[in-house]
DNA sequence: CTATGATA
DNA sequence: TATCATAGG
């Protein structure tokens, strides 16, 4: 999670229209953990209910789910399933950056520095299997599929992007493009100012990356391997951009790791994860209407959701997909070409 | 994060 | 109609 790409890679906008009618593949993780973080109140608080339950990520995923519907988009969540042993490193490394950033999110608040307490809270956010499980249970109330790789979701997204069950995978990280997903869509969250026409979200179209910066496929993972990964460390030294500097001498796979100093028995490791990721064959994606009643059920009477806003955001949602036409799937994950968009200059 | 209501 | 502040659970 959080590859350093953003040096190295040249987005394009990607207007609404482009998107609608389109499947993406949600990182479920990606998006929750994002919810959680953000969806919080001045002193950093999360929002929860009246026995004191969280709701963020609810809250989180409803509207984003609600508003890509309205938008026409076409939202399959995908959540992690068990981790390769190689991320216990990382993943016992968040869990300490969560204990101080607890810390430090208390001594903010007893000095009144608000901002301060918002930003280390966001840092402790804390997902727990109950929350994944009733995020679930919403999702399939709101008609929308949910994939559980077996593995890393990340992985799974860009298979299914891949096999074309889905057009693109949709992350802030770019994990999903060392997995081999031939589009990854970034800033899907973003469509505020886009009424007139005006682009939001990002597109970056993984073999037109690797054409640009004159690398392999094979040569992308190392790069990501050089500056370090959930699964290894990276080498002394390398950031994007020196990484990048290497991999484009074309070395071969051996004689570059040889090179950065890294363990070659740990470079080999990590690259096999990201060449032969454990996922699972997703045949197709079933989406239907909501189902109010049940969403209602879990929202308003469960958790205290405003009965009125939860209506209306479903009318939004339906009315628009009523409308919207899906685009079929597209076998090998490569058909028209989307030219013309500007690039963002980073 | 998104929705909503106030304001120009 | 567009922009801004803040409510939401």
């Amino acid at each position: 999670m959080g590859l350093p790409f953003k040096d190295i890679v040249t987005p394009r906008e990607l207007p609404w229209s482009a998107l609608s009618g389109r499947t993406v593949a949600v990182d479920g993780y990606n998006a929750l953990y994002q919810f959680l973080a953000t969806i919080r109140q001045a002193d950093g608080q999360p929002f929860s209910d009246a026995e004191g339950r969280p709701t963020s990520h609810l809250i989180g995923s409803f509207y984003r789910t609600t508003s890509l519907l309205a938008a026409g988009v076409r939202p399959a969540w995908v959540f992690d399933g068990k981790p390769p042993e190689r991320k216990a490193g990382t993943i016992r490394q968040r869990i300490e950056a969560k204990e101080r950033a607890g810390e430090q999110w208390q001594a903010a608040l007893a000095v009144g520095d608000l901002a301060t307490a918002r930003r280390r809270a966001a840092q402790t956010s804390h997902l727990t299997p109950p929350m994944v499980e009733e995020t679930n249970e919403l999702l399939g109330a709101l008609g929308v599929p949910t994939v559980r790789a077996p593995s890393e979701g990340e992985a799974q997204a860009a298979r299914m992007a891949a096999d074309g069950v889905v057009w693109a995978t949709a992350s802030e990280d770019y994990d999903t493009l060392l997995f081999g997903a031939p589009r990854l869509v970034r800033g899907l969250a973003a469509r505020r100012s886009s009424r007139a026409g005006a682009g939001a979200a990002q597109l970056i179209d993984r073999a037109e990356l690797l054409a640009q910066l004159g690398v392999s496929g094979d040569e992308l993972i190392m790069i990501g391997i050089l500056v370090g990964t959930d699964f290894n460390d990276g080498a002394r030294g390398y950031g994007p951009k020196k990484a990048l500097k290497l991999a484009q001498e074309h070395l071969g796979w051996a004689e570059t790791i040889a090179r950065s100093g890294m363990d070659p028995n740990e470079a080999d490791e990590v690259a096999e994860i990201f060449r032969h990721p454990s996922t699972t064959a997703v045949p197709s994606l079933e989406f239907r209407d909501p189902d109010a009643g049940r969403v209602t059920e879990i929202l308003v009477r469960r958790h205290g959701f405003s009965e009125e806003r939860v209506r209306s955001a479903l009318e939004r949602a339906t009315r628009a997909s009523a409308r919207v036409s899906p685009v079929p799937p597209s076998p090998r994950g490569r058909q028209q070409k989307l030219d013309g968009f500007e690039e963002v200059p980073s």
